[in-house]
DNA sequence: GAGCACTGC
């Protein structure tokens, strides 16, 4: 064991070197705290700190420490849970003064007391599901520690490495950001100790770690694993990380939640229209209860701005009505997409009383699940909770993820419901039955991993060394269609070879943090001579829409986004924004002005960086054509190489477009900026809402498709139809002219070949295509002519 | 002629 990442300043003579880390008492641990030097550092305990310590002195709750060193200790494998309580009430127990409380947050700094990982050259690793956490609790946890920031203690998420080689030994993560260390190092091997927080989350990254973390713990008897999660799911962990078998459960330590009492409320009859009785609702709590600002969780943007406007409508009318009774109202909209900047208003304090000594004021929150775990608002005493949320599903069988509004689970009631109570007792308003909530509500909402597209997850997968993806150590198994999905799409794109294996090109697509299609597309980009485009393109369609259109301005937005848009097709619109965004010198008024969200490009320019560096270090050539003629025609022929799969051919009339294989008919999408409605085209995503619509598309020609995706175009396997006919009059086409005397080329024995390897990309030649260019300048004269 | 729940790499 090397103990080159120990600070250089720890002697063998240290005390702490004595120590025996597996075995370590509340005692050792509370002589280390208590000291005058700080273990971690060498250097004396802060008075801040002193502070800190006496007052926790007073407080007899050590001995939970102690309970939680003994299991840790003596265990591989922990399950850690926090209970937040359950049925209508949760219980105080203590007043909110107590300065060491044993609360899920201290668990990772036990570990550190114990595991001592800054004597062997190891770190700790914690992980969470959002950003936002890894960087906040790892701050937190600094002062608790007595250690600087970023030194000792720090985070690392997605561009931001926030971490000292060699000085850190606790390191906060994303879980997606562990499990891309996973793929380069499949023991995990800087890592004595591992805690995976929030499990009960099931994120797809969580899911993956705690199927690979279970095979680890086989392999290094030095690896310990600590689950943390809420109290629902604790069982199923126990069972699931026994590596002895689920009748013989790993440990479980448990953590009271301190929160204060949340009273649960009813309604007597189903309501038929959660919007309208939230309204209702709120109205209710603003004419008759105390003081205190409320949380109503609604769905989407539409509905919670909607909601917005009625509830502040009402509030006014009161207002006016009756100004000795009710105080002023503001309401303030949460969800996502909104500017970092309006998301801060949810801190604004409540308004003042109209009259000084008049009733005051208050602050209605209508937000989206962002709520419900990733922003938490000190403040809220009343809960306003329908019952519903958007949840994404997909649909194997024809591909499409779509957003369904669905009931919630018991699990995020409750959570929803204890948000209410964070800073003093509080109610929460369900606008369902208590008979609705014993009986039609689920237990837990379910995984990620049921519910997704897993062609990404697949290629991890691979990646990390997983032979068997069907028969690997799943908390809970996908849905095999959608493996097979998977599997099949990554064959397709030669990321798998025909037996499942990676090839050299699927394992350079699993370096870039991106969807496999864009990957395949972005290292076949130079064989095209516009992988600077691509780049810029991939990016685009990383982040967020970029076109904002405010309900009040719709028509100056719509007006602002003709300017910007190329009737060549919507990925040529991307890359035309994103370079006038560069060109206008990353200005925010420009952004402003032209209705782009500027959040959205930096975020743009952002990943655009951070493939680039991946692309360096694989030598993937950034070129562009010089020339021009030729660029769009190369891009489109890029396009093809990632998405063959998702392609569509116009049926009939009205726009309707029916997709290659999978039979789905879509129309063309509002938003798109093409200017006619091309025979063939290549589209970014398929999505269901009121209708099925084709967002983000192209026109390609069908040669390429039988040139670059020759496996998927295979016309001997291809169902019979007038989409078969008119690929094989394409082919005849492209056969005529190679007998030409274009020469034959790598194409026609790329054919065969299932899975290219990457080297064979070479061998695509971008100088044969030059007839196109007469074609495509007929058909520009026929666009003006129409206009 | 219409939306984009939320994360993450």
């Amino acid at each position: 064991m090397s103990n080159s990442r120990a600070p250089a300043n720890l002697g063998k003579n240290d005390p702490l070197f004595g120590w025996l880390p597996r075995n370590v008492t509340s005692e050792q641990v509370l002589k280390a705290m208590e000291g005058d030097v700080n273990p971690f550092t060498k250097r004396p305990h802060s008075a801040q700190y002193k502070k800190i310590l006496e007052a926790r002195k007073k407080l007899p709750v050590f001995g939970q420490m102690d309970d939680f060193l003994k299991i840790f200790t003596k265990n591989q494998i922990i399950v850690v849970v926090g209970e937040t309580g359950s049925g209508k009430t949760t219980q105080l127990t203590t007043p909110s003064t107590a300065v060491y409380r044993v609360t899920t947050r201290r668990i990772p700094q036990f570990v550190c007391y114990s595991d001592l990982p800054h004597t062997k050259g190891k770190m700790v690793a914690c992980t969470q599901p959002r950003r936002v956490a890894a960087m906040s609790v790892a701050k937190r946890v600094a002062d608790e520690m007595d250690v600087p920031f970023e030194k000792q203690v720090g985070y690392v998420i997605r561009f931001e490495d926030m971490t000292e080689p060699g000085t850190t030994f606790m390191k906060y993560m994303t879980d997606g950001m562990l499990l891309r260390e996973a793929m380069n190092d499949h023991e995990l091997s800087r890592y004595s100790t591992i805690i995976l927080d929030e499990a009960h989350e099931r994120t797809l990254a969580t899911d993956i770690l705690m199927g690979l973390l279970k095979g680890i713990a086989r392999r290094r008897f030095d690896l310990k694993i600590v689950i943390m999660s809420a109290t629902l799911d604790a069982q199923k962990f126990q069972r699931y990380f026994s590596l002895e078998g689920p009748e013989k459960p790993v440990p479980l330590f448990k953590v009271p939640d301190r929160t204060h009492p949340v009273e649960v409320l009813y309604t007597q009859t189903p309501e038929p229209d959660y919007c309208e009785a939230a309204i209702r609702t709120v109205s209710m709590i603003h004419r008759t209860e105390e003081p205190g600002d409320i949380l109503l969780f609604l769905t989407g943007e539409e509905e919670i701005e909607d909601a917005c406007r009625k509830i502040k409508l009402e509030a006014d009318d009161l207002l006016n009505q009756d100004p000795d009774s009710v105080g002023p109202l503001i309401c303030i909209p949460l969800y996502s997409s909104l500017p970092p900047q309006q998301q801060q208003r949810i801190f604004d304090p409540a308004p003042p009383p109209r009259v000084p000594g008049g009733p005051p004021g208050r602050k209605v929150i209508v937000s989206t699940n962002i709520a419900e775990t990733s922003l938490t608002i000190d403040g809220i005493v009343y809960v306003v909770d329908p019952g519903f949320f958007k949840q994404k599903v997909y649909n194997p069988r024809i591909r499409v993820e779509s957003q369904l509004i669905t009931p919630i689970s018991k699990a995020s009631a409750q959570q929803r419901a204890g948000r209410a109570g964070r800073t003093r007792p509080g109610k929460c308003f369900r606008l369902y039955t208590e008979k609705d909530f014993m009986t039609e509500l689920e237990e837990q909402t379910h995984p990620e991993i049921l519910r997704t597209n897993l062609a990404n997850t697949v290629l991890e997968l691979a990646k990390l060394g997983v032979k068997d993806l069907v028969h690997f150590d799943y908390v809970d198994d996908p849905a095999p269609e959608s493996l097979m999905r998977a599997l099949e799409l990554l064959n397709y794109l030669a990321a798998l070879d025909d037996e499942g294996n990676l090839t050299a090109l699927g394992s350079i697509m699993a370096e870039f943090p991106l969807d496999p299609q864009m990957a395949k597309m972005l290292i076949s980009s130079p064989e095209f001579r516009c992988s600077n485009e691509i780049l810029t393109i991939v990016a685009m369609l990383s982040v967020p829409n970029v076109w904002l259109r405010p309900p009040n301005q719709r028509k100056k937005a719509d007006a602002a986004k003709a300017m910007l848009t190329l009737p060549g097709g919507d990925h040529l619109t991307l890359m035309n924004v994103y370079n006038s965004y560069v060109n206008n010198k990353h200005d925010k008024n420009w952004c402003w002005n032209n209705y782009l969200s500027g959040h959205a490009l930096m975020q743009a320019e952002n990943v655009r960086s951070q493939l680039l560096r991946t692309m360096e270090w694989y030598e993937i050539d950034l070129v562009t054509t010089q020339d021009e003629r030729r660029l769009w025609t190369n891009i489109r022929k890029a396009l093809v190489c990632g998405f063959f799969m998702q392609v569509a051919r116009k049926e009939g009339k009205k726009n309707a477009y029916l997709t290659v294989k999978d039979n789905q008919v879509g129309q063309l999408h509002p938003s798109c900026g093409l200017d006619t409605s091309p025979e063939w085209i290549i589209f970014n995503e398929f999505v269901l809402t009121t209708r099925p619509y084709i967002r983000t598309v192209t026109e390609v020609r069908p040669e390429w498709l039988l040139e670059y995706a020759p496996n998927y175009y295979d016309l001997s396997t291809f169902p019979n139809g007038e989409m078969k006919r008119a690929l094989m009059r394409a082919l005849n086409k492209r056969t005529l002219k190679t007998v030409a005397g274009m020469g034959s080329t790598a194409s026609s024995s790329r054919a065969d070949s299932t899975a290219p390897p990457v080297q064979d990309m070479q061998a695509l030649n971008v100088s044969r295509n030059s007839g196109h260019s007469a074609e495509q300048k007929k058909k520009k004269k026929k666009r003006r002519s129409r206009r």
